[in-house]
DNA sequence: ATGCGAGGATTGTGGAACAATCCACAGATA
DNA sequence: TATCTGTGGATTGTTCCACAATCCTCGCAT
């Protein structure tokens, strides 16, 4: 029965189905505690230099404390978490040296990957999200701007086409909510970068990828000099 | 008592007693579970695709199935084991795909990081991976080629100054060594970028960082595409 | 050959136990 | 008073055990 379904069709469906399988196969209980520790943690629940014990986590989530150690284990990997031998694990505190390089990193991944340019889908997406930063200025949604200004640079790394590199961003710009969250910078932080994304953006879109990556490089530049201005 | 012991002197020994600070606090059982499977996997011992069973691990360490676990985790973080729910894990056995996401990532690691040059201690310690390489090629020790040639990639990146990206291209590497083991390459594999290493490293001693960062580009796009045609 | 079901092995997870370590606080000493 | 010491309580580090869920194998029936 079913022979309408041409082969063709059948493979779409099974692919589909495929990516449900998150639904199905539920993820492991130590991930999920993992995602929702790394959830609340950026949310700024826990500030920065925070002591998570692990009794407390364990039965505030229901789970045993072998599972919470198991989720340590994997935000210590990703530098949320510090563990401090016999004292316990505590949200990372990042100081002016961790800001410095990242930045760092930032300036080679960025540049580099923006330098090599990439898919029209990828330059759609950067403009999605400088629309979305745009937008959220408007409205006066603060938070909401920061969000938006992450996702371009999370965009800008991925025109290098290295889920490594993607990760590796990822990482960084948690640890860099973390910075955000232990100094408190100006309400306007991330709404002065906006103009300079849609610029970007607009370089991007005219595939003139090497003038956006020299423009990159005094963007993150100042960036970084306000965020340990901000941070000391 | 003991006045002839000036402040000065006493801080120097306090600080050489930090230094033994390793000896006296050591580290977490699970770390060192997890180093020592690290090890084994970098030599080769458990090829890729090898089911790592908790059990047999656990006491052929005499550890605890819970700390193996903690292991785990954390090498599944390196992309050095997979899980497979419910079925276990395995030694990672890269393919085709992985490869060139490490390339691409390479790419932009190594030619960022040369562009931008670096302290002349890490020029120096370049050198020196260079000469050991060389030195081993004479000596006919393979396994001290690929060794030394890694150790010199390591360094290039080491110029750009970030931990985060060390980390990175430390994982990367061992990722390499998986594939290496898995697809078996001609035992000159290594050796014949020695010559390529020993030019790149005078002009990164001649201060000529573009120069070196711009031959660096065809440099791995040769490699990235012999392994690949060793590898399917 | 294909499908089905039972049995055994391994993982996923929880829970208890205990030594080691740290922390806070009270008491002793100079 | 200030510093040292020691004691008790709390938390971590680690082991051990239990058990459900899942997977694999193999034999059996269709």
């Amino acid at each position: 029965m079913m022979e309408t379904n041409s082969v063709r069709s059948q493979s779409a469906a099974l692919r589909a189905l495929g990516d449900a399988r998150v639904r199905v196969f539920q993820l492991p209980t130590a991930v999920r505690v993992a995602d929702a520790l790394r959830e609340q943690i950026s949310e700024g629940l826990f500030p920065p230099g925070s002591r998570l014990p692990e009794e407390a986590i364990s039965e505030a989530l229901g789970v045993s404390r072998n599972t919470v150690r198991e989720a340590f284990v994997e935000l210590t990997g990703d530098r949320l978490l510090v563990r401090e031998p016999n004292r316990g694990v505590f949200v990372a505190a990042p100081e002016a040296s961790a800001v410095i390089d990242i930045y760092r990193a930032r300036r080679i991944l960025e540049v580099g990957a923006v330098r090599g340019g990439g898919p029209r889908d990828l330059v759609a997406a950067a403009r999605v999200a400088v629309d979305d930063g745009l937008a959220a200025r408007t409205r006066g949604e603060v938070e909401a701007v920061g969000t938006a200004n992450q996702h371009f640079h999370r965009v800008l790394v991925a025109l290098a086409g290295s889920a490594r590199l993607d990760r590796l961003m990822r990482q960084m710009l948690a640890e860099m909510r973390l910075v955000f969250h232990a100094s408190k910078l100006p309400v306007d932080f991330h709404q002065r970068y906006l103009d300079v994304n849609d610029e970007l953006c607009r370089l991007l879109e005219a595939g003139n990828f090497e003038a956006a990556a020299d423009a990159l490089v005094p963007y993150l530049e100042r960036s970084e000099g306000e965020v340990l201005q901000s941070t000391r």
